[in-house]
RNA sequence: GGGCUUGUAGCUCAGUUGGUUAGAGCAUCGCUCUGAUAAGGCGGGGGUCGGUAGUUCAACUCUACCCAGGCCCA
């Protein structure tokens, strides 16, 4: 890594003796943008497997165990997937470095809707017969060989990302081991006897023919015309009277089966006067009904209880002897907010049509085939499509006197999201899993699981899982895991097969592939004894959710494979999804996993918010919101898009709008810092010609002592936010860090790093060791965040012989015996008199190149009793020549005091308001006293100098100010001398500002020349402070003159005067 | 409609068990520094803390209702 060698600048003082050559750090390369560097770092990481070897050097170690869940690759992946995968890097990264053998193998889902969705467009393929009629075979291997069209880009760019994930030894839910897992975890639960097979009211796309879950129905609700018809039901054994009925689907109606009153609504019995017929409706309905009120007479009033079993003559013969129908049912859930209030109950087409007629034993009827034409069961409209028949419905009920009522309405009706066509609801035959009676369990498990942000787990979690409904695990569909239940059609008995041996051991045969176009074609004898059925398997496939939650006993094979392995990383220590897995992946891996282990499935999980555009809304490619993601890593690099995204509300799972402004911002406040930094270490470390190798460590140094104790603190921060998977609280710190190694350590060693060696070695080694310890450390430190800019640094800062990458360390531990509290507290009260001595300076105008003759700081006792050793460091900073130290500043402040409100309130409780007007009250004597440590009494309470907040104002219009406890005047008259000494300042900054701009090395010396006609400032250069100026410039001649061979020449303004400078090189 | 959640400066967000001058970063304006710099520092302006009502000596914080956004569910 290191290949230039040179001369060791330490071979006169070099107390190791190596004489002759050091390892010299590779110097940066400034042209090299970020990006860049993050793709060579990519390549050491592919040539050196440090992925690979992070697992090997771990390999024994005590596992901690990380689930991926897989994502589609039907599309490329969106921030989103970045966001979760970063989560799912840094964690596993940090625990690797921590010790912990960290497997991570990715996910691919490869069944479901979303694949078939698109393989049926592929082919041009509408729906199920078109499906069967091409053959599920060719269906089902064309989303085999589609389903991973993407795995290649997604490989790409998650490894852009940075992300160590194992890409060759990853799962796929196809799978057959993953498949097999899956029936066996589903055969667990069927010998539980949780698997029951039920009807279910569905939204049903008759385009796609097949049910939806009612989240896809809701995708997609449109205002739609429909035909709104109110017809009357012959009231049986009454001569002319009726109920009136409303509805908006008529294709229901051949269907109808019974009536339903609410039983607490009030209905009433009226004489149409126009028709000359009775009615019975609910009286809340009349006025709709009836505009005048001369239209109808009631004959009496009665409750909904009083309609219950009041039978009536069917509308259409078709199911006329159905058994227990044709009479008025009672319910609840009848409303009078719309229709008449007495509801038609088609029990296949309604949700609560099939629930009450169930109660009531009412066996449903469906006349309609897989895409929603009538059968022969209704022959007036056999062959039409449900929708269609409506008119002739109407027709045939208008022309038989029982329509009343005809209109249209416009209402919001769900679309299938696929194919664009309405959708119907309608009962449908699944397999269920029985949940409901496992809320406490579920519970249970949950509270077992350490959310992160809490309320997930505790609130919206913890809340869906007290409303557990039982799992509908069955979908009509082709390309799936196949539910294993095995059905004879002659005695109807059920075999639930858990295994491929199994299987193969019934059919006598070998099971190859075990999707549905292979596996169907496999049938065996009932093993009921004395049929003589042939078994075949039940047509579904399983809801895709019900193998992702299946995923940690898939991916291993469990328990076929791996069963130790298995059962000694479950349940897992780590998983990172978005907040929309609340009803997904979270509860399917929970729900299995209690049922099988009443455990979680995860201990740990961080769950991240909803990424949006910019503007606040969802990302769109076709309104192109947002900036790509590729454009965003190759502009700012992958690491500044990792902190933006962890350093974001996302991972609190809070929705952050993406912000390319945010991530630049990343790049500005912490990683350039942090660059510089490194750059500045490596430039002097050069110079001096240091080896790390001398490192020391321990330094004698205050400031050095100081960024080492910060460098720890934060290392014990980090880890334990880290530990508590508070990712979003690491960032915080971090910058926090970088701004005290940046803007006070180095800028304050800087002297320190430019001094010659040979004055002090030993301060020079502890210097560059204090550096070289925090820049490498912090390396380790930022590695699972940073993986990139942690690994250049670390390879160029790291000692030979070492590990070959960051990736490979140890994660560092805080050092408690480098934290000194109090020298953190000092020097936090050091910079906060620096604070407000540069504050002084900006309020009045004065530049920090001009030198003034007095600082007054005013503090308590003991604070300047841990400042005062600073004075040297506070003057070089305010640029001040002399400091006096006082500890009363009643001559230029005035005390007033308040109450602590916090505190005080306490004491005083409704006496508060009180107690603060007789606190500001106190006279001046009093307050002096409290501010030096007296306590006081108020409304006979004695209040302590801690209970109040002691305020400072300056009593002079001079350069005074106060903050908290501190005051700080400054003396602002500027003598002749301070001014041609800051004269002199002044003309050294241009001339090193020229050295910079001529591209000068910074060691060369020069021949400095120079002409002005400013009397004063050619003093104070050419004369009074001749030695600053060649010291500070490193020239080894000044001349006010510049003869013609001088090559550079420039006109600078100081002071208001013009000053041409030329510089010449020296020779050695 | 229900559960959860968010609303604080132009933008992105902090804000402890309620405590009185509501903070930071960015942006903006002014000043300034620079021999590590893709930089840095200091200062100014900028807020009825979504709204209303209540509890309290005291509310950004607690309660109720309302408004707007989000996720999940119906």
């Amino acid at each position: 890594m290191r290949p230039n060698l040179a001369l060791c600048h330490w071979s006169k003082v070099c107390w190791k003796n190596c004489k002759d050559t050091c390892i010299m750090f590779k110097k940066l390369d400034k042209s090299r943008t970020f990006p860049e560097m993050e793709k060579e770092v990519l390549v050491l990481w592919e040539k050196n497997k440090t992925f690979e070897k992070s697992l090997e050097q771990t390999k024994a170690k005590k596992p901690f165990v990380f689930y991926d869940g897989p994502p589609f690759a039907t599309g490329l992946p969106h921030y989103g997937h970045l966001l979760a995968g970063t989560l799912k890097d840094i964690v596993p990264r940090y625990w690797t470095m921590r010790g912990r053998y960290v497997e991570r193998r990715f996910g691919w889902d490869c069944h479901g809707l979303p694949i078939e969705k698109l393989v049926q467009d592929e082919l041009g393929l509408k729906g199920t017969p078109e499906i069967l009629n091409k053959g599920v075979a060719l269906f089902n291997e064309t989303c085999r060989s589609s389903v991973l069209k993407y795995a290649g880009a997604w490989r790409t760019t998650v490894t852009r990302m940075g992300r160590f994930v194992d890409f060759n030894n990853d799962y796929k839910t196809m799978d057959r081991t993953f498949m097999e897992s899956v029936w066996w975890v589903f055969k667990e639960i069927w010998k539980k006897g949780r698997v029951y097979k039920a009807h279910r009211v569905m939204p049903y796309s008759w385009a796609l023919t097949t049910p939806l879950s009612n989240f896809e129905a809701n995708a997609n609700y449109k205002d739609v015309q429909d035909p709104s018809i109110t017809v009357r039901f012959k009231i049986k054994g009454a001569e002319n009277e009726y109920f009136l009925v409303w509805t908006t689907t008529p294709w229901t109606l051949p269907s109808n089966l019974a009536l339903c009153a609410g039983p607490d609504i009030d209905y009433v019995k009226i004489r149409d006067t126009a028709q000359n017929a009775v009615y019975y409706l609910a009286e809340a309905r009349l006025a709709t009904h009836y505009k005048k009120p001369g239209e109808y007479e009631v004959l009496s009033r009665i409750k909904g209880t009083a309609l219950y079993n009041m039978a009536y003559e069917p509308l259409f013969p078709y199911f006329k002897d159905h058994p227990n129908a044709f009479r008025v049912l009672n319910d609840p859930f009848v409303t009078t907010e719309d229709g008449t209030g007495i509801v038609h109950m088609a029990p296949a087409y309604g949700e609560d049509d099939y629930r009450i007629s169930i109660k009531e034993n009412i066996e449903i009827v469906d006349p309609l085939d897989i895409e929603a034409n009538f059968t022969g069961m209704v022959p007036d409209f056999s062959g039409q499509h449900c929708k269609a028949a409506d008119k002739a419905i109407i027709h045939m009920l208008k022309s038989q006197g029982k329509l009343v009522h005809q209109s249209t309405i416009v209402h919001s009706y769900p679309f299938c999201d696929r194919s664009d066509t309405p959708l119907i609801y309608r009962a449908i035959e699944a397999w269920y899993i029985r949940v409901e009676d496992l809320r406490e369990k579920l519970c249970a498990s949950n509270e077992r699981i350490h959310w992160v942000p809490e309320y997930v787990g505790s609130k919206r979690f913890g809340n869906w899982l007290k409303e557990a409904k039982d799992w509908n695990i069955s979908r009509n569909r082709f390309w799936g895991s196949c539910i294993p239940l095995w059905i004879c059609p002659a005695c109807g008995h059920v075999e639930c097969i858990g295994s491929i041996k199994e299987l193969e051991a019934l059919a006598s045969r070998t099971a190859g592939d075990l999707h549905k176009h292979t596996l169907d074609p496999i049938t065996f004898a009932c093993t009921r004894s004395g049929c003589s059925g042939a078994m075949r398997r039940t047509p579904e496939v399983f809801d895709c959710w019900f193998e992702s939650g299946s995923m940690p006993y898939g991916q291993k094979h469990y328990p076929f494979e791996n069963k130790e392995l298995f059962e000694q990383g479950f349940p897992a220590d780590f998983i990172a999804e978005g907040l929309d897995q609340t009803r997904g992946w979270f509860y399917t891996l929970l729900v299995l996993s209690t049922i099988l282990f009443e455990k979680p499935a995860f201990r740990n999980v961080i769950v991240n918010g909803l990424i949006l555009a910019e503007d606040g809304k969802k990302m769109s490619k076709r309104l192109k919101n947002y900036p790509a993601p590729e454009y965003v890593m190759e502009t700012y690099g992958a690491d500044a898009l990792r902190m933006y995204l962890i350093n974001s509300p996302v991972v609190r799972a809070e929705d952050l709008r993406f912000s390319e402004a945010g991530v630049k911002e990343i790049l500005k406040s912490v990683i350039i810092p942090l660059w510089n930094s490194y750059n500045f270490f490596i430039e002097y470390a050069i110079t001096d010609g240091w080896d790390p190798a001398r490192n020391t460590v321990r330094s004698r140094n205050e400031l050095d002592r100081w960024i080492l104790s910060m460098l720890q603190s934060l290392v014990k921060e980090v880890n334990a936010q880290m530990e508590s998977y508070n990712l979003y609280k690491v960032v915080p710190a971090v910058v926090d860090f970088i701004d005290d190694l940046t803007n006070w350590y180095i800028r304050r060693s800087r002297g320190r790093f430019w001094a010659n060696v040979a004055d002090d070695p030993a301060a020079k080694n502890e210097c560059h060791s204090t550096l070289h310890t925090v820049l490498l450390t912090f390396s380790k430190v930022l590695a699972p965040i940073l993986p990139f800019v942690s690994e250049e640094m670390y390879q160029n800062l790291a000692l030979k012989g070492g590990p070959a990458s960051v990736h490979l360390c140890e994660y560092p531990m805080a050092d408690e015996s480098h934290i000194d509290p109090e020298l953190e507290e000092r020097m936090r009260l050091v910079r906060a008199v620096v604070g407000i001595g540069n504050a002084l300076r900006a309020k009045h105008n004065i530049k920090n190149r001009q030198p003034l003759p007095l600082a007054t700081v005013v503090m308590g006792q003991r604070e300047q009793s841990m400042v005062r050793h600073y004075e040297q460091l506070i003057r070089e900073e305010l640029n001040i020549k002399r400091i006096d130290w006082a500890n009363d500043a009643t001559a230029i402040v005035s005390l007033t005091v308040k109450p602590n409100y916090r505190l005080l309130g306490k004491k005083f409780g409704p006496r508060m308001k009180e107690a603060a007007v007789a606190i500001a009250a106190l006279e001046p004597a009093r307050v002096t006293e409290l501010a030096n440590g007296t306590p006081v009494s108020i409304l006979g309470v004695a209040v302590e100098p801690g209970e109040v907040v002691v305020e400072r104002t300056s009593l002079t219009s001079g350069a005074i100010e106060s903050r908290d406890a501190i005051t700080v005047a400054l003396d602002i008259t500027i003598s002749e001398e301070l001014f041609a000494e800051s004269l002199a300042l002044e003309f050294k900054n241009r001339v090193n500002t020229m050295r910079k701009e001529i591209g000068l090395d910074k060691e060369d010396r020069i021949r400095l020349h120079f002409e002005t006609a400013d009397a004063a400032l050619a003093a104070a250069i050419g004369v009074r402070y001749r030695e600053l100026v060649l010291s500070e410039t490193l020239a080894t001649f000044l001349d006010a003159k510049i003869p013609g061979s001088v090559q550079e020449k420039k006109e600078y303004i100081i002071n208001d005067a013009p000053v041409k400078i030329g510089i010449e090189k020296a020779q050695k």
